[in-house]
DNA sequence: TAGATTGTTAATCGATTAACAATC
DNA sequence: TAGATTGTTAATCGATTAACAATC
């Protein structure tokens, strides 16, 4: 993890959610609409509307008293702000069946996140093609040009040298979905996603339900 | 989403981190320790021991002063608080390339989360198998016995339609690797994890950072 | 006892929310 | 003008952190 610049700003837990909006604008235009309320988009994300008007006034962005927020608009200031204006170009180590998963997932490209290579150690999966692209050995990357973010989706044992190794290329973003913690210089920044991590949090939540139904306190009785 | 009940007053943050915790603590175990301190725990964590200790304090677990605490323990607590020891019958649903990887994913089983079906709605999937579990259609669900946790892995114009049949089905508790946000009644938990989500944050921060270095401002000059 | 490390306090920080004046 | 909706304020809430007394 790294420590947040925030230098205009803007706070995280707004960076967390703008994404969410972005989404609901492109719902919004997908339906030819060129004005929405923070009402809407609210809905739409999931989130209050005086969290969506707080969120978006870190901005700077101007909607309309009375009116609302030009769509257009606001897609462009969201996108700028997440710098998704400018082209990412993404590798991904780990041929798994994650691996895969993400190296054909539509949703990349469409935001300005390129795949320009995918890797894996094992040799039997080294010189096959997913979608199209070859797949490379861990060591072959070098060649492959400059990389912005690097996702690793290898087991949790291999996950510490390809970090490694992206660090090395000069990858300064990593998505992690192995479940380890990453020691990285203080200038690369790791975000992890981990599935048990997240149906832990589930299964805590559904017990504590389960719990309360149970053993209700009693009150008032003595 | 749903309104946290945090009935013993576990904090939510606290909870997101405590699947991070046993993780450490199985690490320390497999090396045959047997006491940990919080110092330790963190480091593994990623986060700093007045956490760990703070977190700790909710679970009402007993470390011992100028030792630590006991591993196996601690293991337990956490385990019992994240409802761990019990079994949770896992669905997922939407079988491609995303939905096998969480199929064939080992760190389930081993948490208590063992998926007792899969489902697609593709006709030249369903019948087939995925790890040695047949796929079936959705509407044949029904016969699949309890269901704790739903997982969506489908197209995003597919999970809400799904998710209604997991409501209707009993489940309580949803994973949703869909970029939509689902309509559930107040008792369905929702939790969503988004691939594109993760990158736009990882790339917000690395635009900063570009920034930052590019116009940086300059001080003390008239 | 001396050293180590917890559990808890209190200060700080950041995020959320409701409310409403501003204004289209 | 009347109605709608923003942008911002101020209150509240929750989370993090450092520090240290308690105590093994």
């Amino acid at each position: 993890m790294m420590a947040e610049s925030n230098r205009r700003g803007v706070p995280d837990a707004t960076v967390g959610r703008l994404p969410g909006y972005l989404q609901a604008l492109t719902t919004v235009a997908e339906q030819g609409r060129s004005s929405v309320s923070s009402e809407e988009i609210a809905s739409l994300a999931g989130v209050r509307s005086a969290q969506v008007r707080k969120d978006l006034s870190h901005l700077g962005s101007y909607g309309v008293r009375g009116v609302g927020y030009d769509v257009a608009r606001l897609v462009d200031q969201i996108s700028a702000e997440l710098g998704l204006s400018q082209d990412w170009p993404v590798v991904i180590v780990g041929m798994g069946n994650l691996g895969r998963a993400l190296a054909s997932y539509e949703g990349l490209a469409t935001r300005g996140f390129h795949v320009v290579a995918l890797a894996d150690n094992d040799p039997d999966v080294v010189g096959s093609r997913v979608e199209g692209m070859p797949v490379q050995a861990l060591a072959e990357l070098r060649t492959c040009g400059p990389v912005s973010v690097g996702v690793v989706t290898t087991p949790p044992e291999a996950a510490q040298e390809v970090a490694d190794v992206l660090v090395e290329l000069g990858v300064h973003s990593i998505l992690n979905f192995a479940p380890v913690v990453l020691q990285v210089p203080a200038d690369v920044d790791v975000r992890r996603v981990d599935l048990a991590t997240e149906l832990q949090i589930l299964a805590f939540h559904q017990h504590q339900r389960e719990a309360s139904v149970t053993d209700t306190p009693v009150e008032g009785v003595s």
